[in-house]
DNA sequence: GTCTATAAAGAGATAGAC
DNA sequence: GTCTATCTCTTTATAGAC
């Protein structure tokens, strides 16, 4: 019984390592050695937990977005609770916020450090459909569809292909802010500020209002 | 006089195979033998050339963006003198256009494939500042101020900090675009249509504008 | 300038002892 | 479950023949 829970362990600080790395680096620019290193284990350890280097990117990725999907969906569904008290149309304003809040919840939950859990979430945006495994795909598309169907409602003047390009762009605000909204900081010296991550949050929200309804 | 010709095209076909692979991959993923084997050289070629792989990297990076660079500031320096003929201020879509429609000429004057060269710029925009060579971080800076002054101009509402993040942001609109464009016709299957680089172009525009006036 | 051959380092994966 | 030792493959880089 200790084994199995040390095991658990060993799993997890695994997970965690690999996902600090691949936040800063990208997934193929890591190597498993690194990986161990980090996380105080053996190079054998990930083959014996999860098969191979893939899975191990592959566990990543379900293991962070899965929370964010889901708190993602729970939002949207008390906006549609709260909307269907009154005239059953969410406004862009809270569908953008079930979107992009449930980032700044799961980092807050997590002890991990926020920026790296932002840039592996941003990247994570970015690699879409590229290689992510069949389950984080489907989430996604699912996800997709029902944030289309909300902004449509609120939106009717804007028809459905200009507005899944908008909602793509919005991906884009969010993928990008994610990945590199602190070297905006660097790259301006501080001149942009250097806002928290409800700050940012309601300036791409704003941002994407805009758009969305231009 | 005929080696040195051969060896400038030796040169010229590692380039262009280089930058079709790192678009397709990234920069870390793809190995020096993948490219000479497209670029039909030999993997020693591109140490003699180049001196070795980052090199090359900054090479590619180098030669494929300064062209952008140059065709943002000469085209914005032309929506300037339109603009001194009048209040001076450059409207806000003027500038958009300058910033984005580069990409545009350079794809259509290179006889290169349209799509590849899209991600490949979108690429290099995600990756500024991490370990672009320093030739293109100091262009892209200058670049940067130039555009945040005349849409700090046509937006005089709009506080400076408040600016930056939303230029930040319109940045990551393009990026996404450009690398993940594609994409968004995959994952809904055609549902948002197949529209050429024109019509993506003047969506993002519109998007952007409205975002930036927010 | 170009190529072959090879060096040197590092990758992922696995067998087998514990 | 964990670890050492090792295998095999691939990478970048370079020396030296042509």
């Amino acid at each position: 019984m200790s084994k199995i829970r040390n095991s658990e362990e060993t799993k997890e600080r695994i997970l965690c390592a690999a996902q600090s790395l691949f936040a800063q680096r990208g997934f193929e620019a890591v190597s498993l050695r690194e990986i161990t290193a980090e996380a105080e284990a053996n190079v054998a350890a990930v083959n014996y937990h999860f098969g191979g280097k893939d899975a191990l990117i592959d566990a990543v990725i379900v293991r962070h977005m899965m929370p964010v999907m889901t708190e993602r969906m729970k939002l949207l569904a008390v906006a549609q609770q709260r909307a269907d008290e009154s005239d059953g149309v969410i406004p862009v304003v809270e569908t953008l916020d079930a979107f992009m809040r449930p980032f700044l919840m799961v980092m807050n939950e997590s002890g991990e450090n926020k920026a790296l859990f932002a840039k592996f979430c941003g990247r994570i945006m970015s690699d879409v459909g590229s290689n992510l495994p069949a389950e984080a795909v489907e989430q996604f598309s699912i996800m997709v569809q029902k944030f289309t169907q909300a902004l449509s409602q609120a939106l009717p003047h804007v028809g459905q292909q200009e507005l899944m390009w908008r909602l793509h762009f919005s991906f884009g605000v969010m993928a990008h802010t994610l990945m590199h909204g602190e070297r905006l900081v660097e790259v301006t010296k501080g001149a942009c500020g250097e806002p928290d991550f409800e700050t940012t949050l309601k300036r791409m929200i704003d941002y994407c209002i805009g758009g969305l309804e231009a």
